[in-house]
DNA sequence: GCATATTTGTCCGTATGTATA
DNA sequence: CTATACATACGGACAAATATG
C-alpha cells in the first residue's frame, strides 16, 4: 500500500547511474508544473486542484502541496487559505516592478561587461544571432525564446549564479503576463533588431551608449506591455470566467 | 485524532478578527524556524530532524515537510534526499555572490536615490543615527540590526518590492556567515561612520562620490570577510563534529 | 563487510474547518 | 440555510536509504 512511489530510473541504467541527480518526488512535481505553467498550460487564474492534479500525476496530497510550496515560492503560484492554489495573475504593478528588476539587473550586465572575460559575450551574440535566424524563417515562438535568452545572458554578465537565477525567475513571471496577452508572437520581433544594437555597441566596449539603449529598450517595452495589459485588464475583470479567475 | 490544529484565535478576538491574516500552519513554522536560524540558535549544519521539530512544535511532520521546503528555497537550509534537511553552510564562494549581488542592489539603490521622493532617504537617515546611538552605548547587537537595516534602506531607494525582498534574502543568508565566525560584535561597528559618510552624500545629491564610497565599503568588507572566512573554513574542515556537519 | 537501528520518503485514511452553489 | 465540495492537518503504515555498532 504505501511506501516510496516506484520510480522507473531503469530507464538511464549503468554506470552513470550513480551519477544521476536523484530528486525528491516534490521537486520534480514542480519541475512539471512550472513548466505547464510557463508554457501557458495552465493559464493564470487556474485553479492547482490537489485531487486533480495528484490522480493525474500519481502522487499523493502531500507529495503535491510540497511542490505547490515551491511554485508559490517563486510567484507562479499564490495560495488562498482553504481556498487552495492558483497560478499567479499579474497586476499591472508586477508588471512595472518586473522592469524595474529588469532595469536594475540587466543595466549591472551591461556595465559589467567592461570587465568580463573575452568570451562572456559568446552567449549574448549567440542569443542575438537565434533570434535573427529564426525571425527570418518566421518561428515566432523560437524567436521569443531567443529574445528571452538574450536578455538572461545580459544577466549572466555580472557573473552571478544568485542573479542568474533572480533573472530566471523575472522572466517566468513575465511569461505569465504573455500568457494572458492576445497576438503577442510579434511583441518579441519588433525588438530583434534592437538586441543585435545592444550587443554590438558591448562588442565595440561603448558601455554607456549600450547601457542607454537597453534602458530605452526597457522603457518602450514596459510600456507597451503595460498599456495592452491595462487594457486587457479591465476586459478580464468584467467578464467573470467560471472557477478560473478567483473572485475576491 | 486527526483533524485541524486548534489554533487560539481567540486570543485576538473583537472585530479584527476578519483582518487577522490567518497563514497556513507550515508558513508559521518556517517564520519559527526562520528566526531561529537567522538568530543563530540552529547554527549552520545543524540537522532539522522531522520527529524532534515536530515533537516541539507539536505538528506533523507532513506539514513540517512542507515549511522545509520554504526554508530550502530561501536558501537557508539544504535538502539532502535521504539524509534530511540541514542549515546551509555557506562556503567563502557563496560570501563572494552574495557581495556581488549587494554590489548590484545597493549600487542601484544609491543611483536611484537622484530620482526618488523627498523622504526617501528618511529611513536611510534613522538607521544611521540607531547604529550610532546603539555603538556610542556598546549595545552591538543592535549596531549591527542598525548596520543591516542601513544597507536594506539603501536597497529600499529602488522602490521595488521584489528588490526589497531579495535583500532581506541576501542579508538572511549573510547572517549564516556571521553565525560562524567568532567575534563578530565589532564587524559592523567599524563600518558605522562609513554609514554616516555614504547617506551625507546621498543627502547632499553627491551621487557618484556615494556610489564610489559604497563601493569601496563593500570592497572591503567583502576581503575582511572572505578572508576570516576561510581561514575558519579550513578550521571547520579539520575538525570533524558529531552529526552536525554532513561528512560528504 | 554485515546486521541492525534510525530516519527519511511517500502513500493512505480520516476528522474538521472553510468557502460556495 | 443547507448541502456539497474541497482544503487543512493529523496520524499511521511501510519501503528504502542512511547511519551505527
Amino acid at each position: 500500500m504505501g511506501g516510496q512511489v516506484m520510480v522507473d530510473w531503469s530507464a538511464n541504467l549503468g554506470p552513470e547511474r550513480e551519477f544521476v541527480a536523484r530528486t525528491a518526488t516534490a521537486d520534480r512535481v514542480a519541475d512539471v508544473l512550472r513548466t505547464r505553467i510557463i508554457e501557458g498550460l495552465f493559464p493564470p487564474g487556474t485553479r492547482l486542484s490537489e485531487e486533480a492534479i495528484g490522480r493525474v500525476l500519481g502522487v499523493s496530497r502531500n507529495t503535491l502541496r510540497e511542490a505547490f510550496r515551491l511554485l508559490c515560492h517563486e510567484r507562479l503560484a499564490t495560495h488562498e487559505l482553504n481556498r487552495g492554489v492558483f497560478v499567479r495573475v499579474l497586476s499591472a504593478d508586477d508588471v512595472v516592478d518586473l522592469y524595474q528588476v529588469r532595469r536594475v539587473i540587466e543595466g549591472a550586465g551591461v556595465r559589467a561587461a567592461g570587465q568580463s572575460t573575452p568570451g562572456a559575450l559568446d552567449s549574448v551574440r549567440a542569443a542575438v544571432s537565434d533570434g535573427e535566424r529564426a525571425a527570418a524563417r518566421e518561428l515566432w515562438l523560437e524567436a521569443g525564446t531567443a529574445d528571452l535568452r538574450f536578455h538572461q545572458a545580459l544577466a549572466g554578465l555580472v557573473g552571478s549564479p544568485r542573479i542568474d537565477e533572480l533573472m530566471r525567475g523575472v522572466l517566468a513571471e513575465l511569461r505569465l503576463v504573455f500568457h494572458v496577452m492576445p497576438s503577442r508572437q510579434h511583441f518579441h520581433q519588433a525588438y530583434l533588431p534592437r538586441n543585435r544594437e545592444i550587443f554590438e555597441l558591448l562588442e565595440t566596449g561603448n558601455l554607456p551608449a549600450a547601457e542607454r539603449a537597453l534602458a530605452v529598450y526597457l522603457d518602450d517595452a514596459e510600456h507597451e506591455l503595460v498599456n495592452a495589459y491595462r487594457e486587457h485588464d479591465g476586459i478580464a475583470e468584467s467578464m467573470d470566467e467560471e472557477g478560473k479567475a478567483p473572485s475576491r
